[in-house]
DNA sequence: CTGAAAGCGCTAACAA
DNA sequence: TTGTTAGCGCTTTCAG
């Protein structure tokens, strides 16, 4: 409630003191003994800063808008902490909405980003004509990033490795001794999905065997779509023996619908999630899977963004550590001998 | 980027005129070709108000607060989709943080609220002293309700109804059969465990049974601590041949605690938890469980915060249509013979 | 070393 | 029916 110029009044100085005094300013040179009087009367009076007065003057608010598809999803929480953990640092606040929201009433989102509501935006895309929207209307006035994709021109963006966690995953699946491995596949930015898929195929290939078109399922990135995915797969005449799910919510549908049609995992069938959520952890049998840092993709999206907000060029970065790495569980053991 | 003084230079007309039509004040006695000159300028240069100094001006700025505790617990999304919902039809925008990341810099915290970068707030407690610093720095300040939780004072409340939530699911065991039925006791806010606690209590006297204490184990509201707390039921004497827990992810946890004893749910051991989310449905068994209406809970905390925001005085509402539902599905049978 | 003042974009009260 | 203006609280340039 305490203004500048109440402080100003009080310590006896003018506000423009007061106001280079709070803010560091080091050009400002002023007598000790003044500083230490304008320091106590803003203590006294519990000065803060009016954060509409300062985003108006130096037209920046501090806020940067993070949207994602379904925050509830267990897998975005870690990137959203990532991204929350980085942006206090830097003094911004995140402001988390939902994309097919913003979409909806894309009139009202347009005037928030062009009224200078946020100063810029962390999008997840999942493929959806929503996302195109939001994006081009953001990206039309703030500086964006995108999380987990990859784009060139004004965009940035910043992604994990999942290459090499698919590979990784039917890595260890092959150790196993599995040579029958079906894929089930994301849907979302075609990206991502090709590069989950390129790493499912090569880490076959590497061991000599076949990836067929075949073997490869739609997986969706919901429990429900996996349900669906894993069934299909399963009324296949002859089953693969392993599975690699390129997505943790549809490993929890894929693993229920297996349940469902008596298929024992993993003796009847070997399963692998990408991404770790708690839930994995509680499941029967609990779920093995291959972790990313989520955490740290959050964290760099919002370095980068920072950046292009000073006005560096948008770019893609890679996080390549830490390593994606396996937790084991009990979703997987060695094919069943016949 | 173009300002009101834009608009009204290409409309011919002072920036009064302007800003009172785009706001639609119908004090305002203008020609009707005037309007639409205005109108047409104002399309055709994309103005768009600026938030700031909205802001400034009327000391508003149309964001308001919700902390919970963990954002990634799904139980919580249905809340906030409820709030989001609603917040947006009033023309504000919701951000969501994290109790304990504010308190933990509690002073930046204060500055937040009082530096007025929210309206409002809407909390949602766990019975932790991060809960007690951040609802006593909000509270100071702005207006504050609290999420299905109960208090008197300045602060306002909504709930919905944990009791009739809990008789229903122990009735149910009830009818099924059982009369031995254990309590998995969440934590949390005194009222809220204690609403659930009797609705246990009283659903079991209700029937000639007996609540006893010693059938009621600390579950948490987390699938780590519902494990914790099935194990030690678990290695009682006599076992339960029901459980009430009363709290999804407890539940969940609660399940899985079962499975790694050997213990056959709902063979060996009943189980209904309380509140519905998409996990539920994907684990196995299938979990029972009672629904409550979440979304409606966290919509009528923004109607409520808003009312308080007009000086309306604090109160407690609580939620009683739609009312609680069971959701059966697999982990409910009747006790085993022996 | 410190003060004065302009101005960010908007609203609302008052004039004309 | 429309115009003028003060001022919200702050930062920053320019004088002194």
């Amino acid at each position: 409630m305490a203004t500048l110029a109440d402080v100003a009044k009080r310590a006896g100085v003018s506000v423009g003191v007061v106001s280079r005094l709070l803010n560091g300013d080091d050009t400002l040179r002023a007598r000790e003994e003044t500083k230490q009087r304008v320091r106590a009367a803003a203590a006294e009076l519990e000065y803060t800063p009016n954060y509409a007065a300062r985003a108006l003057r130096k037209s920046r608010v501090g806020v940067i808008g993070l949207a994602v598809h379904d925050a509830s999803n267990p897998v975005y929480s870690e990137i959203i902490a990532g991204a929350q953990a980085e942006a206090t640092k830097a003094g911004y606040a995140l402001m988390l909405s939902d994309v097919d929201a913003l979409a909806t009433d894309d009139e009202r989102f347009k005037r928030f980003v062009s009224g200078g509501a946020i100063d810029g935006l962390l999008l997840q895309r999942a493929g959806t004509s929503a996302d195109a929207l939001v994006s081009k209307i953001a990206s039309g006035e703030v500086p964006t990033v995108l999380l987990n994709d990859h784009t060139r021109g004004a965009i940035g963006s910043v992604a994990v490795d999942d290459y090499a966690a698919a590979r990784l995953a039917v890595s260890h699946l092959i150790e196993l001794g599995h040579r029958d491995i079906a894929l089930l596949q994301v849907d979302g930015p075609r990206s991502r999905a090709t590069r989950r898929r390129k790493g499912w195929a090569d880490a076959l290939e590497a061991a000599g065997l076949e990836a067929r078109a075949s073997r490869v399922f739609r997986g969706g990135h919901t429990a429900e779509q996996g349900y669906r995915g894993m069934s299909e797969l399963l009324m296949e005449p002859t089953l693969p023996t392993a599975v690699f799910a390129a997505n943790v919510l549809s490993a929890v549908g894929a693993l229920s619908a297996a349940y469902d049609r008596d298929v024992q995992v993993p003796d009847g069938i070997s399963l692998v999630g990408l991404h770790d959520v708690f839930v994995a952890d509680f499941l029967q049998p609990r779920l093995t899977v291959v972790r990313l840092p989520l955490f740290e993709l959050g964290a760099r999206a919002v370095t980068l963004l920072l950046s292009q907000m000073e006005n560096e060029p948008a770019r893609h970065e890679s996080i390549q550590t830490p390593e994606p790495v396996m937790v084991l569980r009990a979703s997987t053991a060695p094919p069943a001998r016949h």
